[in-house]
RNA sequence: GUAGUUGUAGCUCAGCCGGUUAGAGCAUCGGAUUGUGGUUCCGAGGGUCGUGGGUUCGAGUCCCAUCUACUACCCCA
């Protein structure tokens, strides 16, 4: 009996024409970061959930794939497992994980590796990542990231450079894109003041839901969380600064939370960005987004995120600073900071931008025909003259109808088929055809070279 | 985890109010054309109608469950 095929939801196979897209993706991603000095390594597919778990937060931890145990996994359940749920006995039975993103395994590396590493390092890194998610637009359960890192540096040049990087980037694939930055330490900032530094998650969800579910359904969430009137009104202030300019911004943030310890460092790291990137050509539109909380998990300072601005889909690219990664390794003062290009996501923009252009999928420039056995051996000597003058070149394996083998040519868009039967092979002479235009030349060696080079 | 939509040939999709043998285009294969593709003509193969139950004399069509894909929420690349 059959079995029916398939693969797991929200993965995805990818036939020639994608791979070849995907692989211009990638490469126009990795030429820009081999520019700016970054080197490339890969980590393992899977971690030690030790690793991976608490990372992302407790959703997060739900969306990690795990791997059973090998062997019997069983027999190392606690035996009174009476109150043991899936949750609790998840640890026993599985102690490998799929990793989530590419930021934890490499500061897991750094730290592995630090005595081999010459810091700063910077890295980049481009492999699937795996998430229990469920799939919807944009949204895979196995995607690419293209992620690249400089760690072992506080400078805030680092965080330029990225930007710098992403719209470097996006230029060459030619996606107009809004690169949105924010600090987390202003949204402690603003914590801060409300006397909440450690509600600091929820009011950016809070932040965030002003514009999707009203102010006053957030002034009932506000008083859920116990904070007090005034909180509400800085709140809102900082709300209605969404419209503003980046000058505009920073001036008014300075006058609500400028007093504050963490506001005070966050609008002066801002401040200082903005600097930088005043020296650098960047044609792509850059806004402080207050509402960005991307990662609050580990992220420590800068916070990124990049959108498109033609096609509606989630973040493209996202990243930023964090002060502390490794410290949960055991490694202190080593602070990073990164981006990550979803590859996935850009190809499905330039999908809907029609941005590909026309991918010729071209890459034999010429057929031999198989006239059979005898006729196949010269066809072979042929093709590895051919091969040695740089012309990428097949040989049809089989001894079928003409018919077939040329359609095969057409099909694979193959420009030229040469053809040598036992005709040509007396008289010493290929047929050459070209297969846009129809016509058909007898050309002797040397001139056949000549015409395919 | 919550909600809505969906599923018919390899692909894209028709299929009326439930009615007897489930169709088309594309693709594949064969022929017209024994050494000449992309056009044309002729023909063939290919289906457990996602899966499992139920209602009915009768189900691709209606009901329930389940799975898949898509969409929104949550979260994210």
């Amino acid at each position: 009996m059959a079995q029916k095929t398939g693969i797991p939801k929200g993965t995805r196979d990818f036939g020639p024409i994608e791979m070849e897209r995907r692989n211009y993706i990638f490469s126009t991603i990795t030429q820009v970061y081999q520019r700016y000095g970054f080197k490339q390594i890969e980590t393992p597919a899977m971690e030690n959930l030790t690793t991976l778990l608490g990372k992302y937060g407790e959703e997060g931890d739900k969306l990690l794939f795990k791997i059973l145990n090998s062997g019997d996994f069983l027999s190392k359940i606690p035996q009174p497992s009476q109150d043991l749920d899936s949750v609790k006995m998840a640890p026993f039975i599985a102690e490998k994980g799929l990793r989530y993103d590419l930021t934890v395994p490499f500061a897991r590396f750094v730290v592995q590796h630090q005595n081999e590493l010459n810091f700063p390092f910077k890295r980049f890194q481009i492999q699937p990542v795996w998430r229990a998610d469920r799939p919807q637009k944009g949204r895979y359960r196995e995607f690419y990231q293209c992620d690249s890192d400089i760690i072992g540096s506080t400078s805030l040049l680092n965080e330029a450079e990225l930007v710098h990087i992403i719209d470097d980037v996006f230029i060459a694939l030619n996606i107009p894109v809004v690169i949105r930055i924010n600090n987390r330490k202003i949204l402690a900032g603003i914590a801060e003041k409300m006397g909440a530094s450690d509600k600091l998650i929820e009011l950016t969800v809070l932040l965030d839901k002003i514009d999707k579910i009203g102010i006053t359904k957030v002034m009932e969430e506000v008083e859920a969380l116990g904070l007090t009137n005034e909180s509400l009104t800085l709140l809102t202030e900082v709300h209605k600064l969404s419209g503003l300019s980046i000058v505009e911004k920073l001036g008014s943030l300075e006058r609500l939370i400028g007093t504050t310890t963490e506001g005070e460092k966050g609008i002066a790291e801002l401040r200082e960005l903005f600097d930088y990137l005043q020296e650098m050509e960047i044609e792509n539109e850059i806004a402080i987004d207050l509402t960005l909380a991307r990662g609050l998990n580990y992220y420590t300072g800068a916070i990124f995120e990049v959108v498109s601005k033609e096609v509606q889909m989630g973040s493209i690219c996202g990243g930023g600073r964090y002060d502390d990664l490794t410290g949960i390794f055991g490694l202190n003062n080593m602070s990073g900071v990164g981006i990550s290009f979803g590859a996935d996501r850009i190809y499905d923009v330039l999908i809907e931008m029609d941005g590909f252009g026309s991918t010729t999928n071209q890459s034999t420039k010429v057929l031999l025909i198989n006239f059979g056995k005898k006729e196949s051996k010269i066809a072979l000597k042929l093709a590895e003259i051919l091969r040695k003058n740089g012309i990428s070149t097949e040989v049809f394996p089989e001894d079928a109808k003409l018919k077939k083998q040329m359609n095969y040519a057409d099909k694979n868009n193959i420009p030229y088929v040469i053809m040598a039967g036992a005709d040509e092979i007396a008289k010493q002479v290929y047929q050459l055809k070209n297969m846009t235009t129809g016509e058909q030349f007898q050309l002797n060696q040397n001139d056949l070279i000549t015409t395919l080079q």
